[in-house]
DNA sequence: TTCATTTATTGAACTTGTTCAATGTTTTCT
DNA sequence: AGAAAACATTGAACAAGTTCAATAAATGAA
């Protein structure tokens, strides 16, 4: 069941007794988001903080001249929100789309902050694993910085296979920061190796 | 003095009562790194998180070709560590660098973790903090992602003058991502307008 | 102050990646 | 199943950025 990985996924970061565990993910309550839809669009206010139990989404801007770019992407067992705006519940600069009928659990920004007064693990439980998305968003910034696109493009299908294979050449171009016709020309060098 | 500096920054993100903010202040002693010098250099475990109160630093990695490609740099009021290596305690792939006569604030890892256990609302500060820093993170992605080496040149300038004043072409261009040829020619374009 | 070292500038040739357009393929909708 | 829409591929012309090399300027150490 659904709330079981959610359970499993927090015990992973931090210790919580049963009660605490039980409080915690009882907080969460579940939603369907069909192919397309969207759980934040850029503008909004973002309302949740959610934990993927199945399907993708992609998490992405657009910028002034009408480009796509995403962030991440996110399946099962993992987080999605405008961290920015779900915190300081401002007008968010991401959008959130599923590319695949998705299910997710979100809680809102009221009873997280109150879970957070309540369980005082549940800050450590957040306090560590922004600190992991920080680390693995510093190792891509320095590929970015240091890779060219073939490498990025080799390192992405290697790193997360069960993703790459959810999505078309445009979602993935964004997130390498190339354009669709160069990922193509990438990959029918690379495929004939 | 500069630790009046520190307990602004954190009373910036969290409210502590005066012996709170004491007793975790008390737990950093400063040090003293003269121009060059190295406060972690890859392949080391990370002993400390600092607060620069003084100078400059370079956070950046060697890669593969052993070229360098900075993450940040931080100077008075910022925070300086390998947060992957302090927390964990294992090596570091950031080297730290002072690129002026600096001086820093440390506080150890011990130090730190019973700070945690002791004073619950310094789960929250980290918390917070490290949210901020992965906000900002992500909006640098997204601007490498879009924008061009002149844009993003730009926007480091009128973002962070203080910073850019202290750099040289090199250590700009390598937080930039280009090299500091074009950084050269981005610069004489932009200068005459 | 001088000499050595590091840093900055510039140009030419090159590489990486973009854009646009045409065509083919796959998916989606009814 | 058939039509429309979205996606993928390819080539040609172009733009952005790199590399190498030569030279100038600034900085640092004795």
């Amino acid at each position: 069941m659904s709330l079981d990985l959610l359970k499993q996924n927090i015990t992973k970061n931090v210790q919580l007794n049963d009660s605490d565990l039980e409080t915690f993910s009882n907080a969460f309550y579940p939603k369907t988001i069909a192919k397309k839809q969207f759980l934040l669009k850029q503008g909004e206010i973002c309302k949740f903080e959610g934990f993927v139990t199945k399907g993708c989404f992609r998490v992405f801007t657009l910028d002034s001249q009408g480009k796509e770019h995403v962030l991440y992407f996110a399946i099962k067992d993992w987080w999605i929100t405008d961290i920015d705006s779900f915190t300081n519940q401002n007008k968010s600069i991401l959008s959130i789309q599923a590319i695949e009928d998705s299910e997710a659990l979100l809680i809102t920004h009221e009873n997280k902050e109150q879970l957070y007064q309540q369980i005082p693990s549940i800050e450590k439980l957040f306090r560590i694993m922004t600190q992991k998305t920080l680390v693995s968003l510093q190792r891509r910034m320095i590929s970015n910085l240091s890779q060219t696109a073939d490498d990025r493009y080799l390192n992405f299908i290697t790193k997360y296979p069960q993703i790459a294979q959810k999505l078309t050449n445009l979602q993935l171009a964004s997130y390498l920061g190339i354009s669709h016709e160069f990922l193509s020309k990438i990959r029918s060098k690379t495929v004939s190796k």
